[in-house]
This record gives structure tokens, C-alpha cells and sequence, in this order.
DNA sequence: TATTGTTATACTCTATAACTATA
DNA sequence: TATAGTTATAGAGTATAACAATA
């Protein structure tokens, strides 16, 4: 799904039927809602996401997951999924894909005999290390439109949506 | 994929070990990427649209499809894919299914003969107005975190990344 | 009795290839 | 030959129910 062509929509030409048909629709009311506006832009960052991480190997939440157990050493599962906002059955089979890659270690919790710890191994680590420099890259390549300022605005009233 | 409960995350407690595990883990790394902060805000809007449009049998892409030919009559299928960058197989069956519930009408298009004009039926346009109404509530709701100001910034900043 | 991790499963979303009819 | 709409299909993503082991 890469990002669409550069293109402006049409404001409503007054001059009338014989033009083309134009390429884009008007959209106005659409562009009026977060909701729509949030869907575009997270469709264009996810695709630049894909492609840039494709070599590594990794989606969207297989780095988040990395990330996290990169600053959270022995986190279970549990945590994982109350974090990320993600259901325990949907985990399973990327943890499962993550320790046979040897990217990540599961340990018995100290003290909690129902729980796992997940642990990075040294190539996780390693991974999480090297493809996060790709990802503060593809960020700023995202969102070059925006400056410094912009982009904290943006992640701070991203952040009052889904937080408290 | 009901909104995550109120509780902030614990900002790495000096004193260590004997707790019970907090429920969230330290995301400082991931809260600084745009990318993610995009997905949770918009993962949060999305339940809460999908919550307040099941009375009406409308998901996002419907509703926007009705908003659209509300305001572009007579647009193609095309057209709408262009706009919307969703891809032309996805968008056949869900256009069959407002025809089939007699929201919209396809009609042979007047220039060309490959294409068919889409247009909302009287039934379409009454419900594209009385749920227009219910967007913008929901909208309002899902971002009373914000001031009105912080909503149009938000907006604003948000099409500076899919657009141009 | 409640919770952690898991299996199985189903439904939706997104993507590609290939066909048809018109241009 | 290129484009609009379509079919079929495959792969992600996301959801629920139910079970074993442990608390």
C-alpha cells in the first residue's frame, strides 16, 4: 500500500461537464474528522514502516516488542499485551516466531510459576539496537513535512487520545 | 477493541523488587514515535466508531463511501478508490452491499462506457445525513481531551503527513 | 475462584493475479 | 494498448470460546 501519488483534489470547478473527470474527489467533510485524517496517515507511515524493516524482518509490533523487552527484561506476556493494547491469542504465535529466530529467551518467572519471562538474547538485542536507528529515520522521513516543533505537538496530542 | 482502561504507566520505582508486577510497561522509546502513537490514537476512535455506528450498519469505509457521493455525485468506483487509496477489488463487494440495502444506485455512466456513476438513493442520502451527526459526536467525544484549537492543529498536522 | 499462557477458530482487512468490456 | 470493473484467492490482522497449569 504505498503512499499515493502527489496529487491536489479539485475544489469545484465552476466551468462544467466536458473536463476528464477528475482523479480525486471532493472530500472536505472527510478531511473535517480525526478519525478519517488519523486512518491516512497511520496507512502512509505503516507502508514506509514495512518497507524500510522488510530486511530486518520485522512488523510494526514485532519491534514494539522488541523494544519493550529492550527496557523491560523479563516482562511477560501479560504485560506485553496490556502495553501494546493486544489480545493474549495474537501474541502467541509472534513470541513462539521470535524465540525460534533466537531473538528472544523465555525464563520461568521468579515468582510467578503461571508467568514467562521474555528476555532479549544477544542478537535481539543487537536487532533492536540497529533497527532502531532505521526506524528514528524512517519517522523523520515520514514526517518531513513537519518541523521539530510539529512533530512533538503531534505525538502529544496523538498521545491525549488514547491515554487517560 | 474497547479503549485500554484509565491507568498511567509506573515511571521505573527506585525501590525494587518485592511488588507484584506492574500492569504496564516503561514505552517511553515507543510514546516517541509518531508512527505508533498513529496507531494507538487510531485504534482508540475506531472502537468508538464502530460502537456508535452498529445501530446504523456502517463501518468506516461505508460511511465514508456515503459521504463522498453525498457530496460528488455520480463518481465512479474508480474515483473513489483514488480518494479514499483503498484498492479497486476491496471496494466491489461493499459497493454491492449499499446497493443491495438501496442506499446507493449505479447508473451507466454519461462519457464512458466502461465506467458506472454511483449515486446515493433517497434512502442514502437521509442516512449519510442522520449519521453525519452521530460522526461528529463521536468525533467530539473520542477527542474531549482536546480544546477545539488542539483538534484543528491535530487535523492539520495529521494531513501534512498523507498529503502531498 | 481468578489468572497466565495456550489452542482452535472465525471473521475482517488488505493485497495480487487475471479476466471482460470498453476506450 | 490502456483503463474500469470484476472474480478468485491468499495472507494479515483481530476477535471469541475454551482448556491446562498455577495462584
Amino acid at each position: 500500500m504505498p503512499a499515493a501519488p502527489r496529487k491536489k483534489t479539485a475544489a469545484t470547478p465552476s466551468a462544467a461537464a466536458p473536463a476528464p473527470a477528475p482523479e480525486r474527489l471532493e472530500a472536505g467533510t472527510l478531511e473535517a474528522l480525526i478519525g478519517y485524517n488519523t486512518r491516512r496517515a497511520y496507512s502512509v507511515i505503516s507502508a514506509l514502516f514495512f518497507e524500510r524493516m522488510a530486511p530486518y524482518g520485522l512488523k510494526q509490533v514485532e519491534y514494539s516488542v522488541l523494544a519493550l523487552l529492550a527496557h523491560n527484561p523479563g516482562a511477560t506476556s501479560r504485560q506485553l499485551c496490556a502495553t501494546l493494547d493486544i489480545l493474549p491469542p495474537n501474541l502467541v504465535s509472534l513470541i513462539s516466531a521470535l524465540d525460534r529466530r533466537g531473538l528472544i529467551e523465555r525464563r520461568p518467572h521468579p515468582r510467578d510459576g503461571r508467568a514467562i519471562g521474555l528476555h532479549l538474547t544477544a542478537a535481539g538485542l543487537a536487532l533492536a539496537q540497529e533497527t532502531e536507528q532505521v526506524v528514528i529515520e524512517l519517522e523523520s522521513d515520514a514526517a518531513d513535512a513537519l518541523t521539530a516543533r510539529e512533530r512533538e505537538t503531534l505525538r502529544n496530542l496523538l498521545q491525549k487520545l488514547y491515554k487517560a
